[in-house]
DNA sequence: CAGTTCGGTTAAAAACTTGTCACATTTCTA
DNA sequence: TAGAAATGTGACAAGTTTTTAACCGAACTG
């Protein structure tokens, strides 16, 4: 599975789906909006790696939308790529003077879709964004990928990282299983819930060593909670 | 293989392909950009030796970007020749006093061009930044283009040097695969992501009798990282 | 031009991940 | 407090990723 989630933001049902198909084939895991409001609460959630944002949407456009994302401290690092019906040259250029980081339009083929999303993400990954997660002597750092307690290397498998990083990005907030599903492994990845809390069982137990088991705080009947506080 | 890397930045795809044939023919490892953004990106990603632009660019024009460039304090050192349409003195004196190293007008022979870029690459390259990089004891010296362990020479095909060089310049950041060949290879070069892994053992054994095969980090499911944290 | 080094590829072996299950333990509620 | 519900735990089998060794042709070296 690649670990690079992508956050498709389409009012059409019909081109959402075939996106959903498409990239769920590259294997990316992926994350839906209809409109720039409902992606707002996504980027919010789940920190995408990348954005397909449709040109054209009921309310506030994509362009609006995507200038409004280049603006944002927190935002501005995530690529976008556009997605449009029209192939003019002149919007390529609108697109990319707000800031977009390529641009498509339809009818666009997947394997064109894949490489240029590729592309881009190759391209931003590097510079991208250096992230620096800490709370209380345990620290995430998405660059070299590696977390460390009290400065000690903790070693991880791959999803127990993903779990962290997302747990550690929304720190006293409960969250469901489902929805950690969607976060972490992706929406529409069918999994048992209960998959989750072996996972979090794994991570708590490579943070044990540490003291820091108890961070990841079971909030029964609900789902889970990250906290520095006991 | 040089193991010079050279930027060209070209909006005309034809003459771009042109200048990719040539360069690969003279075995120059290349990034390509068709605008002053991309090549900000590549930069950002390969370090290039050196940067062949183009004069004029829709968007940020060559000679506006060469001025940022020689303005950055981490770009100023990378020499570059500016390549242009017109065989026009003024535009020559013009481009030099810009800080461009060198000017070749079209339509330009290949081997006058191949020539040029020898000749300011060995210009620049006494001067150059003498890198000297060490980490916890590993040196690698790029003016002698030695690596060496506590002292004790480490033998290394050229391969292995850069792969080493690459990463001992970057600890601490994951990379995967397919962006250690961007970097280390060159771009748009084919060749199996594998052989990355291939070359990785190679460059541990080669440093396992000096303990340091440790510091080439395995991060299952991205890719490689160094660092002398264990 | 023979021997050596070098680089890319391949395939099999080894190491590690991961989802799920079955059972244990805890917490809640009637 | 008994029983139900929710969560914790250890083990496993399948799948995936990485390591390792071996091969081969091309490029170098003497």
């Amino acid at each position: 599975m690649q670990n690079k989630q992508i956050l498709v933001v389409e009012d059409e049902s019909a081109i959402r789906d075939m996106l959903r198909f498409a990239l769920e084939r590259a294997e990316f895991r992926l994350a839906l909006a209809a409109n720039a409001q409902e992606a707002r609460l996504r980027i919010a959630e789940a920190r995408p790696d990348l954005i397909l944002l449709d040109w054209m949407m009921p309310g506030l456009s994509g362009v609006e939308y995507a200038k409004e994302l280049k603006n944002g401290a927190t935002t501005k690092d995530i690529p976008i790529i556009m997605v449009t019906a029209r192939a003019e040259e002149e919007d390529k250029v609108r697109a990319l003077n707000i800031g977009a980081d390529d641009y498509v339009s339809k009818p666009f083929s997947f394997p064109e879709l894949i490489a240029r999303i590729q592309a881009v993400l190759r391209r931003s990954m590097p510079g991208g964004v250096e992230e620096r997660l800490a709370v209380a002597g345990l620290e995430v750092d998405a660059a070299s990928q590696r977390v460390t307690a009290r400065g000690e290397p903790v070693k991880l498998g791959p999803t127990e990282y993903r779990l962290l990083h997302f747990f550690i990005s929304h720190p006293e907030r409960v969250y469901t299983r489902e929805q950690v599903l969607d976060r972490v492994w992706g929406q529409n990845v069918y999994v048992e819930e209960r998959t989750v809390d072996v996972h979090i069982r794994r991570l708590r137990k490579a943070l044990q060593p540490y003291g820091y088991d108890n961070m990841i705080q079971t909030v029964r009947g609900t789902g889970y909670r990250f906290s520095d506080k006991v």
